[in-house]
DNA sequence: ATCTTTGCAAATCCTTTGCATCTCT
DNA sequence: AGAGATGCAAAGGATTTGCAAAGAT
């Protein structure tokens, strides 16, 4: 645990000093802070963690730094339901993985699978593409007790469209 | 053509007229646009081409229609690349399709793909989900002539990383 | 009369930028 | 000194909303 965070922190310092950048009081705190109880933040509960921390930190110094990271592969961003970019720290060499969000409360699983990923690649190829990257988020209705969605009807079928896009 | 044209509009009306909403001149500009030259287009490309044709239609008129034409299941939207949205008639009952984008030039290509969608069903229900909905961008580079891409190296197999957001 | 729509401008949300000020080396 | 970083406030782009005027029933 403790390692693994020291591992961390010694990647993000590594990778920026490769660009001659600095790993500053502020990166430290974000980085932290993003490794602590980051998974899936926007910039905004970012920042509200990195104040707790560190009030002297700005707003724009969270974009800024998360925009770094994720040029070095460090974060990768997603898009969920909302219009805010949600940011998960990248393990060096990870395979990737993609997510399934509650409707109702939001709550995020995520997952790997092969046979996904070998079908999006041999889509591309059908259809005359080189595949560089891919974006998948399914929505669903989750089974948690805790999800005010079980409270009410979770019978329909046919439930309120599908809008999904921010 | 002309006669998917006007099921298309009676459509709209039908669907508006469900809920006590008109079809009105406005709404019928756009979803003439939208039908004739709107696919993949967001919102202020649509307004140019309804401008074409009224020039009284206002901005916030375009996204409200939208928006309500959403809601009707008439139209559905996307994120790709950049920040907007962009719609596209939603065929009644017609099969779901994803996207496939070039990452040079923008060009999209729509595919359907029952594996796919399969594969989304069983990996929600393993987890515990109903699946509802799902988004799927796959990012490429294409291999039309056309496109620009093919005129510089496109033998690089670790390409300018995968920062597929927004 | 009443309920729906509209255009306009102002407001909101997320994110980026300009700039003067620091901080390291 | 000189490059890299920061905070603040202003700017940007996409989208929404308040409001008074206009339309339809």
């Amino acid at each position: 645990m403790t390692i693994e965070f020291d591992h961390w922190i010694a990647r993000v310092e590594h990778e920026l000093s490769r660009k001659n950048q600095r790993l500053t009081p502020q990166r430290r705190v974000i980085a932290e802070a993003l490794f602590h109880d980051g998974v899936h933040r926007n910039v905004d509960e970012l920042y509200q963690l990195v104040r707790d921390r560190d009030r002297t930190v700005g707003h724009a110094t969270v974009y800024r730094t998360m925009k770094l990271l994720q040029e070095l592969d460090l974060v990768s961003a997603n898009n969920f339901a909302d219009g805010s970019a949600r940011y998960e720290v990248a393990g060096a060499g990870d395979a990737h993985h993609d997510h399934l969000v509650c409707r109702t409360c939001d709550h995020i699983v995520e997952f790997e699978d092969d046979q996904v990923e070998r079908l999006q690649e041999a889509i591309a190829t059908r259809l005359g593409f080189v595949l560089r990257d891919h974006r998948m988020v399914l929505f669903g209705d989750c089974v948690r007790q805790a999800c005010p969605n079980r409270q009410t009807s979770n019978l329909r079928r046919t439930g309120p469209g599908s809008h999904a896009t921010r």
